[in-house]
DNA sequence: AAGCGCGGCGCGA
DNA sequence: TCGCGCCGCGCTT
């Protein structure tokens, strides 16, 4: 076996959620390692049923080299969470962590809407209609298919997305109520908090 | 061909 | 003013 799916996991308390952060690199030495999912879940038990649905492989030892940046990786999310500043795009770059964004976002149309949602820093807002004016598109609702695609939430702040008129704007896939939304809202004003 | 994590407009309280 | 519904929009599946 050349290569093998890791995942971890990490419970937040208040309010109470799970995020699968998962993995996927070789055994071999200074290898690349690729951050390939992150998720949030309600329950643990949603977590582990997605876990075993996708056939990912739970992190045992962290000893060698890739397991050691696996797991300042999850501690860079766990400050992140209690609120620390932190741009986990920049950081997990400097870990030499690969994201393979053209591989989920290979239209044009969607690679310049995730470019530029990137350029958004910590505690900034934005929204639909100020992404696609950027690229001079006026294809509002598009954008927000983009967006809930996006396997790497945190990292890639589709939270920071925002409605125009205000409203918090779906996430996850979810409208208007829900967890998904409270979530949302949760971690913006976790940024607003600590600009 | 249908369906959207949206915006804008026009309506009626 | 609002809130709500409808339509247009450009892209994805």
């Amino acid at each position: 076996m050349t290569s093998e799916n890791v995942s971890a996991f990490i419970k937040n308390v208040d309010p109470e959620f799970y995020i699968l952060v998962v993995f996927k690199h070789s055994n071999k030495l200074n290898d690349k390692i690729i951050l390939v999912e992150i998720k949030f879940f309600k329950n643990k038990n949603d977590l582990m049923e997605h876990v075993k649905s996708k056939n990912y492989v739970f992190l045992k030892n962290p000893s060698d080299e890739n397991q050691e940046k696996i797991k300042k990786s999850l501690n860079l999310i766990r400050k992140y969470l209690l609120g620390r500043k932190i741009n986990l795009y920049d950081e997990f770059r400097l870990l030499n962590v690969e994201f393979l964004l053209e591989l989920k976002f290979s239209s044009p149309f969607s690679y310049k809407i995730i470019q530029t949602l990137l350029t958004k820093g910590y505690g900034e807002l934005t929204s639909y209609s100020q992404l696609g004016e950027a690229i001079g598109s006026k294809a509002y609702r598009a954008i927000g298919t983009i967006l809930k695609k996006n396997p790497l939430p945190l990292v890639i702040p589709c939270h920071r997305v925002v409605k125009k008129a205000g409203q918090t704007g779906g996430f996850m896939g979810k409208m208007n109520s829900g967890w998904e939304i409270e979530l949302k809202r949760y971690l913006i004003n976790l940024e607003l908090a600590h600009i």
